[in-house]
DNA sequence: ATATAATCGGGGCGCTCGTTCCGTTTCGGA
DNA sequence: TCCGAAACGGAACGAGCGCCCCGATTATAT
């Protein structure tokens, strides 16, 4: 019902994926902020090639933003499987590290200029049930604080990429790490203060 | 050596100080991206005016800046004069309330647009002595572990800024700011975990 | 009151960027 | 090989915004 979908000529189909691999690259590089003549002219295209395959600028980005939830996502579920009681600190801190390497998607998670409960609603749906559960197992696991939910934990992530952002070297984040690691410890666990 | 400074005419002062007002209470309400145009609508002048008296948008938002942070080093020199332990606490929580309702300055802190150091290094300077006075402050009264510096204290400021911008309500942060404090919290300390 | 200079206001210039348009090129089935 | 459809690319349009210009206005010293 929604359309007829025929298959893309090969030379589309190419050009299609540039633009997204090269999209991709500079959104993580640089914000949403670049000019889509800037990416077309990386990925060696036109403009009016852009807006073939993209209708909007923001729907580039929004297709780039779902396929990184995509990503971020899968990995987390192994993640917490390989360890759950570990699970929710390595997220966290690999989540934080993208601060750095991914500004579009830090950009998008933080809600700057950009919706992300409303323009991928499934994907953030997704995302929350995933916090909620990777948390409580962490909670049942007994290494972190029982009075925390999922919605803490996207703070905490919005709090942790930026400062990582405002920190570039990753060095220098071996003295915050531990602050936070230590603030989330359930009293008497490894990581709480004696 | 610098100017010559002669006394303003009654109508310019005037309307420098509307200006001044209505640029920050602007800027802080909806960031550095608001138009001069809009700006000097609201406060009743034409955009030449705004221009006579600030030579670039940057220099008004500069000027703007440098007042808020005079402020702010003010209060926090209070607080830690009334309260040396709790002093960092009471300033860090207070600096994160500010991502809530000056936009503006949480910008120029995280380095958005706007790079503090080099366009204030004075403001900048004292800011960051202050830091590193309050946090030792604090570490002398056993409140504060003592494996932090003031630049850590820093990224501190600009992650709560953050959180803070991202979760409207204050109340839904009732939960984050204990797990902050919780990992500040010098081991042995009152506030950490038992 | 008048002259003089400071100040004002807002239209306009130049630039950036998202988006569209259309003449040209390329693909791929017959 | 040939042709119609699909895709291309980049010039061009319009909106937004920082900043400048200049004729009109207003403050202030005399």
């Amino acid at each position: 019902m929604t359309e007829k979908s025929r298959p893309l000529r090969a030379d589309a189909a190419r050009n299609r994926a540039r633009v997204l691999q090269v999209a991709y690259e500079t959104f993580a590089a640089e914000g949403a902020g670049v000019p889509i003549d800037e990416i077309a002219r990386r990925a060696g295209v036109g403009a009016g090639t852009v807006y073939r395959h993209f209708p909007t600028k923001e729907s580039l980005f929004q297709a780039i933003v779902a396929e990184r939830l995509r990503q971020v996502v899968e990995r987390a579920r192994e993640q917490v499987a390989a360890d759950p009681g570990e699970g929710l600190y390595a997220f966290l801190f690999q989540m934080a590290e993208q601060g750095a390497t991914d500004l579009g998607l830090t950009e998008a998670f933080a809600g700057i200029g950009f919706d992300l409960a409303a323009a991928l609603p499934d994907a953030e749906k997704e995302f929350t049930g995933l916090m909620a559960e990777i948390l409580a197992q962490a909670q049942r696991a007994g290494t972190v604080r029982s009075d925390l939910d999922a919605a803490d934990i996207k703070t905490l992530i919005v709090g942790l990429q930026a400062m990582r952002r405002f920190r570039g070297d990753s060095e220098l984040m071996r003295r915050v790490y531990p602050v936070i690691r230590t603030g989330l410890a359930a009293p008497g666990s490894a990581d709480a203060s004696p």
